[in-house]
DNA sequence: ATAGAATATGAGTGTATACTCATACAGTTA
DNA sequence: TAACTGTATGAGTATACACTCATATTCTAT
């Protein structure tokens, strides 16, 4: 049995990385393919693909087969909100220590 | 200059972390010192004392010396709200899961 | 000044992760 | 069936991370 901290990190895990929120960024309004990803991100195809499976097997992501092609959405609009939250925390961080070099 | 997903990151990577999570949650309610987490959370006293040095630096803790002691507290409260939405998509995870497994 | 308590850090180890290249697999179309 | 497109995966490598032990640092109190 997992605890509570680490379903929560399982969640955060997978979401903490620059191209995994690129991913779900770029997913922000519409659906998309893995082959309509790779080259708008710049990713490597298999190295994108990996990526994708972290998203999926994690929640995040909803993926479904459609011909050749795979396409993805976001499963929980939430997830959005955890993105902002952690913009804002972070440009704050960026202000004060940007404040903290002009005192200096 | 960093990216908006690299700052995003910034603040995840801090946050994706069991340990890490279980000394915000202990956290929710009270200012504590390292001495107190060590001994409730049981952990080791250097490795506590890296993982609250990396909660700092990314501006999720605040700390402040009295005396010998470091306090700590939260520096935003928004960060729980991080939290709990991933507790969320986590359990429904979980369940999802616990339905696939008895259909099969 | 010395002893002691709370915290930080250097160094070493084991493990996980991201990435790439090459190749396999799945589904489509001729 | 063969050729082709899109996606997944095995294998190798380089790097980052968590952890521990021992030691240093910082501050208090005698």
């Amino acid at each position: 049995m997992k605890t509570s901290a680490n379903l929560k990190a399982d969640i955060l895990v997978a979401l903490a990385h620059p191209n995994r929120i690129r991913i779900i960024e770029y997913l922000r309004k519409d659906i998309r393919c893995n082959c309509e990803l790779a080259p708008a991100l710049e990713l490597e195809q298999s190295n994108l693909s990996r990526h994708l499976k972290i998203l999926v097997q994690a929640g995040i992501l909803k993926s479904w087969k459609e011909g050749l092609r795979v396409n993805f959405k976001v499963a929980d609009e939430r997830i959005f909100k955890i993105l902002d939250i952690a913009m804002a925390i972070a440009r704050q961080e960026v202000e004060k220590k940007a404040e903290a070099l002009e005192e200096a």
